[in-house]
RNA sequence: GGGCCCGUAGCUCAGUCGGUAGAGCAGGCGGCUCUUAACCGCAAGGUCAGGGGUUCGAAUCCCCUCGGGCCCGCCA
């Protein structure tokens, strides 16, 4: 921020030239055997109150130094990392005057510091290192967050995500838990015989959804290409290729607001699975999601909602047909042979803001949102939807009008989207054709190389869809997206 | 894109009726050999987001700009 620094800026810029004067090192090279505070935590609680280990070992620990308590001869310092804490305890006794007077004088709250030392266990219990070495291993200029409030301002917690992490174990836990459930995730997957891979970010034409992209230019080819806005039409490409069951973990970008349950670049997770169809994908999706549950219970113990995760998620999963529940709900009949303007006629009575234009599709969309996705609290599959609705979605087997897709609902978020897949590739372009009737930007953009692939054959096949960052939001309770995403987008700042 | 709200010390927050800036933490100096949001004393720390206006006088009232939050609309 303010580059020649605050009053206490420059004090803590004094002490490197002061460490440098007397010939020390404030960013020094590294700290040889260190352990995790942890290590030490069980060590110190086998010890008795008020005893140390006498004759063994010392041990190391490094980390962030978070506060400091001194009592004139004794100090005590709380250290912080990865695994937790640990208090140091640090004495004149072992120490001597002026190795005791020095370590205090070089440290602050928010540097990263090294200890050396043996277990010790306080009298009032509290697990410590009694210190015989202290060194600093990297000054910060700039001071921490207040140590009890921490980082309270959105903004600052967005912008500057580090001091977020740093000050605040709760944060730092939260993405942990995110990074070994995504590990899971690709556990899961691999042990189902599914094979990771990465396509395309930079595509000529995003399509696959229907949003808006990023358009970019590229050098290279001296002309425009987009970023992607869906996994779906290169991964069934590698199905005709031959890959059978492939799956990609990625970003993908749409050009659209951002607020508590979506942002312009999100991690999507797609799986497609060759010679299965919807069914045997609903099977593997409850399989999947009482593994996650299971798995976030056991990495966020402190969370009401993940301890919960695995009782909600335990299979089978309820389930409901969509034309059905939403007749029933909504006391709408004959709803596959409504006209596109008495579809829109019941979606303005149900209070959706449409424009006029909008394919029958929309319409259905928002009939369903306002009058079945509230009562879907536990998790729920809702089965085959109205073809105006998908138009990258195989028909039903028996029921005209229908495609065999599911989405799996649970506290009012989607958590999947599940098609057996079309791959009549006449069908497709068609589909394609029709999307591009309808007016606006609210169409599938057309993708003539893909219908070109389903020419050469593509096998039955069913695909999955879901939000990494969603997902980590239902298994967890959290309520907003900007606290599961690292590095959301942000404007300059302005100067 | 529309509506409502917010921006005061490095951080967390007060600031009454418009009368000229306060506390805690962090930092400095001093004290304290078992504390844990340690404690006690002293001193220091401010472009009140930025610009303009009203007024004898603006953190406070008005307008504009910037940044952000929440709700609504759109996408998952």
């Amino acid at each position: 921020m303010v580059e020649d620094g605050s009053p206490l800026e420059r004090e803590r810029r004094a002490k490197v030239e002061r460490i440098r004067t007397a010939g020390g090192e404030p960013y020094p090279w590294s700290f040889p055997g260190r352990v995790a505070t942890s290590e030490v935590v069980v060590r110190a609680k086998a010890l008795s109150p008020g005893t140390h280990s006498e004759g063994g070992e010392l041990l190391a620990v490094a980390g962030r130094l978070r506060t400091t308590r001194t009592h004139g001869k004794t100090s005590f310092l709380d250290v912080e990392d990865l695994a937790g804490g640990l208090q140091l305890f640090l004495r004149v006794d072992e120490l001597g005057e002026e190795g005791y007077a020095r370590a205090l004088s070089v440290v602050d709250p928010g540097d990263l510091i090294g200890a050396r030392g043996v277990p010790l266990q306080t009298r009032r219990g509290e697990p410590s290192l009694l210190v015989s070495e202290l060194v600093l291993l990297a000054k910060a200029i700039h001071p921490p967050p207040e140590k009890f409030h921490g980082l309270q301002d959105p903004e600052e917690r967005i912008r500057r995500r580090y001091v977020d992490l740093l000050s605040s174990p709760e944060t730092r836990q939260r993405f942990v838990a995110r990074s070994l459930l995504v590990r899971e995730l690709r556990a899961f997957l691999d042990s189902e015989g599914f094979l990771e891979f990465e396509t395309a970010s930079l595509v000529p034409t995003a399509s696959g959804a229907a949003a808006e992209p990023f358009r970019t230019h590229s050098n290279y080819l001296n002309g425009p290409l987009q970023l992607r806005i869906s996994l779906e039409l290169p991964l069934k490409r590698l199905l005709v290729g031959g890959l059978e069951r492939v799956y990609e973990i990625g970003h993908v970008f749409r050009n659209e607001d951002l607020d508590s349950i979506h942002s312009p670049e999100f991690s999507e997770l797609e799986v497609y699975w060759a010679y299965a169809d919807y069914h045997d994908m609903r099977a593997l999706t409850e399989r999947m999601y009482e593994r996650l549950a299971r798995r976030i219970a056991e990495l966020l113990p402190d969370s009401p909602a993940a301890r919960e995760a695995p009782t909600r998620f335990r299979p089978p999963f309820a389930t409901v047909d969509f034309v059905s529940e939403l007749e029933q709900r909504s006391g709408i009949t004959d709803l596959l042979h409504k006209s596109r303007e008495e579809l829109r006629a019941l979606a303005r009575a149900a209070g959706a803001r449409v424009p006029d234009e909008s394919p029958a599709g929309k319409f259905l969309d928002k009939l369903f949102e306002h009058y079945v996705e509230p009562t879907l609290d536990r998790p729920t599959f809702v089965l085959d939807y109205p073809e105006l609705t998908t138009p990258l979605a195989k028909r039903h087997r028996s029921r005209p009008g229908l495609v065999e897709r599911f989405e799996l609902f649970s506290q009012g978020l989607e958590l999947g989207n599940a098609y057996t897949e079309l791959n009549d590739p006449d069908e497709q372009e068609a589909r394609f054709r029709a999307q591009l009737q309808g007016s606006g930007d609210d169409h599938y953009a057309y993708d003539g190389d893909f219908v070109e692939a389903l020419r050469f054959g593509m096998p039955p096949a069913t695909g999955f869809g879901i939000g990494i960052d969603r997902l980590m939001m239902a298994l967890t309770g959290i309520a907003s997206i900007k606290d599961v995403i690292l590095f959301l987008p942000v404007r300059p700042r302005p100067g």
